[in-house]
DNA sequence: GCGACAG
DNA sequence: ATCTTGTCGC
C-alpha cells in the first residue's frame, strides 16, 4: 500500500449478494430470500447505543478522570453513524453518504451510476444499490451504524433495501421509511403522540414470515404538534441487520433532532440535491 | 377482478 | 423519487 494512503473503502463483505438488475425476478426474490435467511434481526454490534446521539458527548470531570487511569483502550470516541440517500437526475441516480461522529459530520461521500431498473415495489434494492455501493466505495472512514432510507425488515421477503445492503456489506444498518409497504399496524396510527410506537407485525403479504404475529418493525412517531389541527404522520423503522426492531426504533429516536428525520438522513438527503445540482450543468 | 404498493 | 408557488398553521 502507498504510504500515506490508508483508505478503507468499504467493499461488499458478500459479492453474490450485490443485486444484479439484469436478472429474472424470480431471481431477484430467490435472492432476497437468501439475504433474509443471512441476516440477523438482533443486536449485534460493538458500540453503545447509549452513546449514539446528535449532540455532542459532554465529558464530566470524573469520566475524563476515568479515562486517563484506564488501563484498556480509550472509548471516547461515539460511535460514528452514516445516513444513506438517493436523488435521481434523467436516468441516472445518486447515491450520497454523510458520516456522523457525535454529531459532527466528519466525512461526505457520494457516487453517480446510470440508472438500469425501475422502481418496482419491494425490488427497490435492485435499482438503487448501484449508486450506494459506488458511494460506500468512495468512502473512507469505517461506519459504525448505516442509517437508510427505506425498508429494511419491512418487506414481503423480509429484505428490503436496508437489509440487503446491511447483509452485502455485513455492516450494522436499520431501515427508515416515510410510508409502510407491508405489515399490519397493531393499534391507529392517526395523531400519535410524540415517542409513541405501534408494533407493525407480519401479515399475508410478508411471504416468509412463519408466525402472522412477528413483529417486522414499528410506527415510530418522532415528531408531533402539541396542538393544532395539523398532524404529522410517523415513520417506518425496521431492522436491517445486526440490529433489532426495538433497538433500531431506540437508535433512529436518538438520531432525531427535533425534526421527523434522524439527523444523518436529512443531511444525507441535502447532500444529495447538492450533489444532483452540481450535476445538471 | 380490484386494490395496495419503500424510493 | 420528481415536476413546483403559494399558502396555511405551528
Amino acid at each position: 500500500m502507498a504510504a500515506g494512503a490508508a483508505r478503507s473503502e468499504m467493499k461488499p463483505v458478500r459479492p453474490a449478494f450485490v443485486p444484479d438488475p439484469s436478472a429474472s425476478r424470480e431471481a431477484m426474490e430467490a435472492l432476497q430470500r437468501e439475504i433474509a435467511a443471512a441476516a440477523a434481526f438482533a443486536d449485534d454490534f460493538g458500540f453503545d447505543s447509549a452513546a449514539v446521539s446528535t449532540t455532542a458527548a459532554t465529558h464530566t470531570l470524573d469520566s475524563i478522570a476515568d479515562d486517563r487511569t484506564a488501563a484498556g483502550p480509550s472509548h471516547d470516541d461515539p460511535p460514528t453513524v452514516v445516513g444513506v440517500d438517493q436523488a435521481f437526475l434523467d436516468d441516472r441516480a445518486v447515491g450520497a453518504i454523510v458520516a456522523l461522529r457525535g454529531g459532527e459530520v466528519i466525512e461526505r461521500a457520494h457516487a453517480v451510476v446510470d440508472l438500469e431498473f425501475p422502481y418496482v415495489p419491494g425490488l427497490l434494492s435492485f435499482r438503487e444499490t448501484g449508486a450506494i455501493l459506488a458511494a460506500f466505495e468512495n468512502l473512507d472512514v469505517e461506519p459504525d451504524l448505516a442509517v437508510f432510507d427505506g425498508s429494511g425488515r419491512i418487506h414481503y421477503r423480509e429484505a428490503g433495501l436496508a437489509t440487503h445492503m446491511g447483509v452485502t456489506l455485513d455492516l450494522p444498518a436499520v431501515g427508515v421509511a416515510k410510508g409502510l409497504l407491508c405489515g399490519a399496524p397493531q393499534g391507529s396510527l392517526d395523531d400519535l403522540p410524540e415517542g409513541t410506537r405501534v408494533a407493525i407485525a407480519a401479515n399475508d403479504s410478508v411471504e416468509t414470515a412463519d408466525d402472522v404475529d412477528t413483529v417486522i418493525g414499528y410506527a415510530l412517531q418522532t415528531r408531533q404538534y402539541d396542538s393544532g389541527n395539523r398532524h404529522i404522520n410517523p415513520v417506518y423503522v425496521s431492522a436491517g441487520h445486526r440490529v433489532g426492531g426495538d433497538t433500531a426504533a431506540d437508535l433512529v429516536e436518538r438520531l432525531c433532532d427535533g425534526y421527523k428525520l434522524p439527523e444523518p438522513t436529512r443531511l444525507a438527503d441535502s447532500y444529495a440535491d447538492e450533489v444532483k445540482r452540481d450535476h445538471s450543468g
